[in-house]
DNA sequence: ATAACTGATACTATATTAATATCAGTTAAA
DNA sequence: TTTAACTGATATTAATATAGTATCAGTTAT
């Protein structure tokens, strides 16, 4: 089970760079071969980051995207929501059995508790932190322009 | 996201039926039918579960398959990894930026410690434990034969 | 005018998940 | 001893999600 796709973890590294390039517009041309990301799928995940208003874009030449959050604000878990759809254990592992009486589904209060450990967990984690972290061990993430 | 697949869930659920009929053998159209599973899909499945030797089989008439395990002692993280593949949040978020020195990689710990939570907390859950707690609720789950 | 860009959209490829079908062999019991 | 109720094994198809590619129109700095 893999609990980050590509396209999340592609936007978590094409932000990173936005992030450390704030106040710039960066192009995708320029994210695509700084991550190592296909370049057609990053424009069509960067469309899907303006929709989430994670970033503004400027068209034309010297144009491009350039994040329009507070790093720390913006989450893995957010990223997930956004690319995969909310953390679901399951839709309803009992259907049959207990369903007709939800409010009653001990086991979906267990199931439901997961969740939130896991989205708990996944929010704390931000742009902005790992960015920190990266600075901190190596500065390897570096201006892009 | 889903977390569980239908497999894995469909396989909780069989589990759950054995687990009530633990010395019986009960047949896979039994289990099908009561569980509202597609039949053949349930036969793959079950021998996968043999395979996994948590249930055995008996051919021939009256044949079926049965619960080889105590049910406390079957967790839904060993079904998740055993119909899944185990937890992985990514094979590694930060390839080029930072895994050749994976030893540093401060976020690969963050996200481990994320996929520890989430195997621990689905390694408390058991088919021992849900049934119990189904037959607290409602005794929803009935014998089979 | 032109090169460097984004917007929008359509398409293809690949992998995973879900479901179905078939035939051979085993067993209990009429 | 035949038959119906079963599992073992395996092949196939369908549906869905994920990943990646291609193209054309329009915008902007130089």
């Amino acid at each position: 089970m893999k609990v980050l796709t590509k396209k999340t973890d592609y936007a978590i590294r094409a932000l990173l760079t936005l992030a450390a390039n704030s106040g710039r517009y960066v192009s995708a041309k320029t994210i695509s071969e700084g991550q190592d990301i296909p370049y057609q799928f990053l424009r069509g995940l960067l469309q899907e980051l303006i929709r989430l208003e994670l970033i503004v874009s400027k068209e034309g030449s010297q144009g491009g995207v350039m994040i329009s959050r507070n790093p720390d604000e913006i989450s893995v878990k957010q990223l997930i929501e956004g690319f995969q759809g909310k953390v679901q254990v399951s839709e309803c592992m009992f259907r049959r059995q207990i369903c007709a009486n939800r409010a009653k589904c001990v086991l979906r209060h267990e199931i439901m508790r997961i969740e939130q450990v896991v989205n708990a967990e996944f929010e704390k984690i931000t742009i902005g932190s790992l960015l920190r972290n990266l600075d901190a061990i190596q500065g390897h993430i570096q201006p892009a322009v």
